[in-house]
RNA sequence: GGGGGUGUAGCUCAGUUGGUUAGAGCGAUCGCCUGUCACGCGAUAGGUCGAGGGUUCGAGUCCCUUCACUCCCGCCA
């Protein structure tokens, strides 16, 4: 029943033997004198009261209904009132909150723009801003030295469970005269505050712990990792290279370039065969050529169990335990491959084994940073050299004693904010020097003139005295969804779109009429 | 663009090895009951088994194609 009504009658107090105390008004009843229908309601396509799950085909459409369940219902009032604690708290820090504009200019690197075409101006289009970004470094050149935004970003690409298709939200925020650490300051006092105040959960952190980019990769096998996790990678290729370890597979994929890596479990030598045959099994399922594995035991000396334990001699044994603090008691698991896939594979088996030893605490948020980004990376694909993040960062060093012969071992002053293995924003101090970046575009085979075209706003504005300035904008939406404890991004949403970017309530995107797109000088060439 | 999962009544689901007329709970409608508050009781309606094709004496069930939703890879500086 969801018909409204509208009641007169006098509120009295129930008979001793029909007070309900499970319910707010279960000591009250109202006697009706008349009632009357205000809104009536036809027959429901999906129940109200219910904590049942329903397909988010329903759940979308009528997502006016879905709004009205208790769950989402309070999600979505979490977000709105996480939101207003945000902007009290930036307002206290001292920034001022701006609106930058929503029809901008296509951005020429990154994500798919969306585009509005305009009426005035035949053949050109709006962008949708992906983010405020060079506003908000003009901002800092305005002279306004602590802005932050609620602000949307718009980007055209595909949808993952913590990732909404077209639009999100991102707490932009910018800084003038400041260096890494400032930037590290704020936000950490803004996270600790919003989560200790919206969630019970505990800060594993209270100082949020800072890791390299490359630090990150080899221990955790990713550059957002889940400290929540307590296993670790090790590199222990060197260990192959010894005259007595005799394990050939390896010692020939060693030899020809590959590394060995491996993840310590403490205390699994009791664990059951099965336990560790099917992690091997699951990493063949994940397209790796699976998972070496044995226990390191003692009876008089150190020695390994399971079936690739003979081919390590007691002294490899205690050097491989030196390397990776395993004990007595303690399994290794191994993989050999090539850098990018090691990382991949034992990144996915810290997961998997951490979930089978049930070694994460649910009930804690572990932040960390992750800092020391490199400017460039060498794309697989096409052997050239590109941004590896935001080409407008400031690289890391004296900027003349910076050694552009060799690019890829210069970093940026870029940084990751990570809650649990989610990535919760990036940011970075900004490069605000024009003939540095003319240089480091140069070096991603840009010409002056192509920078000029691209970036002529933000390179003029920061040739008339610009102050060194960075920020970072954490996601909203993310944030949300950490303290509703939700593993989808629609789950704090009001009205999402699907994974096709389809909103199915409003019938969006839809066709327009002839005469729409006559007056913007759009004709339809449609495949197929 | 690629891979996985799901699709049976308004909703959530069951449906055996391919075998008679496809079922349940909730919801809806009608009636009964009236101190109920997820009321109770009785009855009724409600199905292109996502769609199309194939195999078969016979397909919800097997095969092929396709569509929708979803998860993942690519993508997201």
């Amino acid at each position: 029943m969801e018909t409204v009504i509208k009641i007169d009658g006098k509120v009295v107090d129930r008979t001793k033997e029909t007070i309900n105390q499970d319910i707010n008004t279960g000591e009250v009843e109202v006697v009706i004198d008349k009632f009357i229908i205000l809104g009536e309601c036809k027959e429901l396509p999906m129940p109200v009261f219910s904590d049942q799950e329903y397909s988010e085909e329903i759940r979308l459409k009528y997502r006016f209904l879905d709004l009205r369940r208790k769950k989402i219902h309070e999600n979505i009032i979490l977000r709105s009132k996480v939101i207003s604690f945000i902007r009290n708290e930036m307002s206290k820090f001292g920034f001022l909150e701006f609106q930058t504009p929503i029809l901008t200019s296509s951005s020429p690197e990154g994500a798919r723009d969306f585009l509005v075409p305009s009426r005035l101006n035949p053949g050109k289009f709006y962008a949708l801003p992906q983010a405020p970004q060079q506003f908000k470094q003009l901002i800092m050149v305005s002279g306004f030295d602590k802005y932050f935004q609620i602000a949307p970003c718009f980007r055209d690409e595909d949808a993952r469970a913590d990732r909404s298709p077209g639009e999100f939200y991102q707490l932009d925020l910018e800084m003038s005269f400041v260096q890494q650490e400032d930037v590290f300051n704020v936000v950490e006092k803004l996270l600790v505050s919003t989560f200790k105040k919206f969630s019970n959960k505990e800060l594993m952190f209270k100082e949020f712990p800072k890791i390299t980019y490359s630090d990150a990769l080899l221990k955790y096998g990713t550059d957002k990792p889940d400290l929540r996790n307590p296993l670790i990678i090790n590199d222990i290729t060197e260990i192959f290279t010894r005259e007595d370890v005799s394990f050939e597979i390896f010692k020939k994929l060693v030899k020809k370039g590959s590394r060995v890596r491996c993840i310590v479990t403490k205390n699994t030598k009791d664990k059951p065969r099965s336990f560790f045959d099917n992690i091997d099994k699951w990493a063949k399922d994940q397209g790796a050529s699976g998972l070496a594995y044995f226990t390191i035991e003692k009876d008089k000396e150190v020695s390994a169990k399971g079936p690739v334990g003979k081919f390590f001699s007691k002294e490899s044994l205690e050097e491989i335990m030196k390397k990776t603090q395993g004990k007595v008691g303690d399994s290794i698991f191994l993989a050999c491959s090539n850098q990018k896939e090691l990382e991949r594979i034992t990144s996915l088996a810290r997961d998997k084994i951490a979930k089978d030893l049930n070694l994460i605490d649910e009930n804690t948020f572990a932040f960390c940073w992750v800092i020391d980004y490199p400017m460039f990376e060498k794309n697989d694909q096409t052997n050239k050299i590109e941004f590896s993040h935001n080409p407008f960062s400031m690289p890391q060093g004296e900027i003349n004693k910076i050694n552009f012969e060799k690019p890829l071992d210069i970093l940026a002053y870029q940084y990751d904010i990570v809650c649990n293995g989610i990535e919760l924003s990036s940011g970075a101090i900004r490069n605000h020097i024009p003939e540095l970046m003319y240089k480091l575009f140069s070096i991603a085979g840009y010409e002056k003139k192509q920078v000029d075209e691209k970036f002529r706003g933000m390179i003029n504005a920061l040739s008339y005295g610009a102050p060194p300035h960075g920020g970072i904008a954490p996601g909203i939406d993310r944030i949300v969804m950490l303290l509703a404890n939700e593993k989808n991004i629609r789950e704090v949403t009001m009205f999402p779109m699907n994974q096709n970017a389809e909103d199915l309530m409003m019938n969006a995107p839809s066709e327009v009429s002839e005469n729409q797109l006559k007056e913007l000088s759009l004709s339809l060439k449609l495949k197929k």
